[in-house]
DNA sequence: CTGTTAGCGCTTTCAC
DNA sequence: GTGAAAGCGCTAACAG
């Protein structure tokens, strides 16, 4: 039912090979009957077997893509800039979510190989340390995401996030700094945690225990997590978020205190997703380059798949963006 | 390098056939010797090449899916759970982002036809319809979301969908009502647009089409569209927007002119993605069934795929969500 | 219950 | 330049 190579050949009268080295431009095939045997082929309506070819070739031009859930924004921004330096290079994305579930990430990574991927990225914040072996094994080669310990990863440094934020915040007169990290994310919160401390240090500020908080993740770790600090005898003026859904969940319990952003408190999150400058007032927050990470991510996937590894981790730098959810410690 | 079946069945002292059937749990083999085989193959590092069994079964439990951008929540909200809903039929997900660019479209579905994916959902908004011959072919077959024209197609009613909101909006009093639609969604667009004319007709209140806006979509188009609304002499007190992106848009351009929301303007969205509840006030919003809208395009997909078609389309009705951002037509 | 034998659709030496 | 033939790793009749 469906044209093969071989009825293009029938239909051409010429042999298997000749058709298949002129469907893939091989030099040595005289011009002529190259263009011949196209114009044929695309006749007959013949779309080439990525599978079969996989099969002769040991490549499938495919990227595996593992991520914790497409809901989060950081995430899905990440992948859209991944499928897109994917596609530039012929290569697509097999997508597979595990929602957290340890089980499914294991499972999630022997599924990715057994499609036989040229190569995985990982963007999951939830790792498990199991990981290891599979990954050190190399078949599929794996690069990880903002996961700065492991060998081939591209992360964006967030000692320097949170001291950024830090110490804009410092700058503005604040004393009373709030964290509020997520659990969903143990890892990486915890650096932005040390550089929260780090910075909080240097500025000669001691870190009060009380105002750290581990959120649970999301708009709803944001929202819990500020409703309790804020009701604190002796609350924060200023909040670090682990992320942006994080600052927006707390801007929520902030607005339900009848709290007034920046004035009675300012509030800055991490990763500059598009919303960012739409929230009300517009955040403040940390910018990862969404856009390099996951081309470097791509470009490490793609050599480590065409064996020209090992490759040395990357490290990207943060940047702060200033907008309207920070403002000068209320004097008060 | 990489165990085949073949090493496994010499390693175990049996035939391919007798490792393969094992190995897929196919009944016939006696239980010891397959729990043996299994034993043996896990130990040997055995990873079964879904490649070469899509070869020779003519099926890769794969799903494409073609989108616009995962960058809109609305999509990436879906996508996640098409994921969901294909894993748990032993399905994985070859993404394909076109962002708009028609080449990309048709290129897009040709790729996932080439990896030889089982079926398809379309999820992007722009299908243009130079797709209708390639998606009638059945080859692979083709489910559209939000596209109820179409064949094989599960959508969202979109003139309910207005209805409701326009409904909403004249029960608190509401007389100039506006709309800004996107031009990257054409065709949903135009049905939402319907709605508003219909209901606000049925309303006894005519159309002012100083009040109908095509924007060019997402936060940026949302904001531009206010922009220019609420800066005309006569300018409405309620905006019905093409979706949440364009809402949030609209309510940062009020805010940019001094207005309270819902005091002084009522913003309305569609789609209640999962921002909608955090924005500030929170967004009024029509609910599309997101979670069921995925499960049906991937059980319809997946029917397709078996051959048991063709099915009907689905329309699914939305459903309002009143939050913050709508309230009494202010008396003035 | 298990083994033998053909393929699945393509690439790739190796000859001519 | 082009053709013939041998796989890639697996499944699926068909026999036993």
């Amino acid at each position: 039912m469906t044209v093969t190579i071989a009825d293009v050949a029938r239909e051409a009268g010429v042999s298997l090979s000749t058709v298949s080295r002129a469907l893939s431009d091989k030099p040595v095939i005289k011009a002529q009957t190259r263009l011949r045997i196209q114009r044929i082929a695309a006749d007959m309506g013949y779309s080439p077997s990525a599978i079969a070819r996989g099969l002769a070739t040991k490549r499938t031009h495919k990227l595996g893509v593992l991520v914790l859930s497409l809901a989060d924004p950081f995430v899905s921004e990440l992948v859209s800039h991944m499928d897109q330096a994917a596609i530039e290079r012929g290569y697509s994305l097999l997508l597979c979510t595990c929602g957290g579930d340890p089980q499914r990430e294991m499972a999630g990574l022997e599924l990715l190989h057994q499609q036989r991927v040229d190569a995985v990225v990982v963007a999951d914040p939830a790792v498990p340390d199991k990981f290891l072996p599979l990954i050190q094994a190399g078949e599929p080669p794996v690069v990880l995401i903002n996961k700065r310990h492991y060998p081939c990863s591209v992360a964006t440094d967030n000692l320097v996030a949170s001291s950024l934020a830090v110490q804009h915040l410092v700058a503005l007169g604040h004393r009373r700094i709030a964290f509020i990290g997520s659990s969903r994310n143990r890892t990486e919160s915890a650096e932005r945690l040390d550089g929260y401390r780090l910075s909080l240090e240097k500025a000669g500020l001691s870190a009060d225990s009380q105002l750290v908080l581990d959120g649970e993740g999301g708009y709803g770790g944001g929202e819990q997590g500020a409703r309790f600090l804020l009701a604190q005898p002796c609350a924060p003026t200023a909040l670090l978020c682990f992320d942006d859904l994080t600052a927006i969940g707390a801007m929520r319990a902030a607005a339900a205190r009848g709290l007034r952003i920046p004035d009675d408190l300012s509030v800055v999150g991490v990763d500059d997703i598009s919303l960012a400058p739409y929230t009300s007032p517009p955040l403040t927050t940390v910018a990862q380059d969404k856009e390099q990470l996951a081309r470097l991510a791509v470009t490490m996937a793609l050599t480590l798949a065409h064996g020209k590894g090992p490759v040395p981790g990357q490290i990207l730098t943060p940047s702060l963006v200033v907008r309207g959810s920070t403002g000068p410690a209320p004097s008060a």
